[in-house]
DNA sequence: GGGTATTTGTCCGTATGTATT
DNA sequence: AAATACATACGGACAAATACC
């Protein structure tokens, strides 16, 4: 056995797939026809679909059929920009296309939302109390929100705050309602805290049923999430808050600008 | 059937690994001593245990067994520094635990190394010609590297270079040789370009044949790998090269930095 | 709403191949 | 060479989701 047979099956189905053969959204045979165009076993031609899934080719519809997925517009999110801004408003837009669409899309309008935040006091774990520098077990503020994009989910975020800084008078933080003009300059007023610095963590893991459920995510928790770990400082140095941000892998990019970029480099290039 | 067997028999599975009952590296129990375990057929044992693959819990070795996985040490690489410098060299450090280590690990001795460059002479794909601004199928150089770190694979990296800078004098950019003390330095003499800038532009994707077996990852391709674009900029704001990388996602995180960070800021707090 | 046909999902048993020890 | 363990492949049965009449 030099290929398996469902690796034969599902490598020619893959070149149908990227020859444009068969296009995106377009519905493949069903197993039974593929069995007999194949002349294989319905749990081999199966297997081969299984395939084709772990690499996002197709995605099957119970009651439907299987499809050749469609590739989404990816959501381009800035990381760099104004330390002293609010660490968690990023620009999105539109990206050139990676291949044969023929009109050019340019920027498209897009318009994000969030939720009420939710506010809870939790104790530090070591996730947490690592990047604010505190002790683990610590009382925070964490507040969480999900937030979209053209009223479809595109992140779900949580920041923590220091429990001192409620004590200290800044008590908004605690209340579920959004800050304005924003948390950042909120603290700066109450407690003089000027955001001056802050580091992003990139990481990327599987993700939970929670995020799986809210991103519509497949089931097989074969598409990861970015996560993303911003970490304000105040003036002195002191970490002021930790921003811990969830994105889809197969729907979000980032940038960040490093010197003084020239006027014209947008991203569309 | 409230929920499918296979996904009650992972879900147990599953909890005792998070629990740490089964221990990293462990073995599993044979699919055959699974199977009187639960009391269902070895196919569905199968399938719970492919449902743990592709999560990334544990991992199966043919002939041996399946096998809690071992979450590897990650690579974390600081993606912002003086866009002056030599875009492509970048730190590696450790990050800090995520869990029950005792020991503190501290910063781990690693050493980064290349292959020799291999050098094309390509048409520039529209992924190429577009951050670079030229024309699709125009000419450019290539220079793809291997990148070991303490002599594991560590990414793969493909700079594209204008045809032009050769023309004019940078005739090193055509030879397979590594060029000292890099090439940012090397374009800066011979041909005036000051690197003043570069943007990042970071994505995941499945893994393409020729990463898969650089980078041992398991056939299916459920980990995806980061693919950053880094296009540098001159000092007249014109795109001078574009280096993309790749790396896994497993074993690979980032830090930017964004304003000026405190001195005690580092990743390891 | 109900019923039926279609299509994928789950589960079983069995046989044989391949890799490792 | 033999034993063990996972990989592939087959065939069958029923369940669940969807679409359509």
């Amino acid at each position: 056995m030099a290929n398996p047979m469902y690796r034969q099956i599902a490598e020619d189905l893959r070149e149908q797939i990227e020859s444009g053969k068969l296009r995106p959204g377009q519905q493949l045979q069903t197993e039974l026809e593929l069995r007999e165009h194949y002349d294989a076993s319905r749990n081999t031609v199966r297997d081969a679909i299984k395939w084709l899934t772990t690499r996002g080719l197709v995605e099957t519809r119970p009651g439907q059929g299987t499809f050749v997925v469609q590739k989404m517009d990816p959501y381009v999110t800035t990381l760099t920009g104004d330390p002293r801004g609010p660490g968690g408003d990023i620009t999105v837009t539109a990206q050139y296309g990676e291949a044969a669409d023929d009109q050019p899309r340019g920027i498209e309008q897009r318009i994000t939302s969030s939720t009420i935040p939710q506010v809870e006091i939790q104790q530090a774990p070591a996730e947490v109390a690592g990047p604010l520098r505190i002790a683990e077990g610590t009382q925070v503020i964490s507040r969480h929100q999900k937030r979209y994009v053209n009223d479809t989910p595109w992140s779900l975020q949580t920041t923590f705050y220091p429990m001192g800084f409620v004590l200290q008078g800044a008590n908004k933080l605690i209340e579920a309602v959004d800050i304005q003009p924003g948390t950042v300059s909120y603290l700066a007023d109450t407690l003089g805290l000027r955001q001056v610095a802050y580091r992003d963590w990139i990481t990327v893991r599987a993700p939970n049923a929670t995020e799986t459920q809210f991103f519509n995510l497949p089931q097989d928790g074969r598409i990861g999430v970015f996560e993303i770990f911003r970490t304000a400082f105040d003036q002195t140095g002191t970490p002021m808050r930790l921003t811990v941000s969830v994105y889809p892998t197969d729907r979000n990019q980032f940038v960040l600008n490093v010197g003084t970029m020239p006027d014209s480099a947008s991203p569309a290039g």
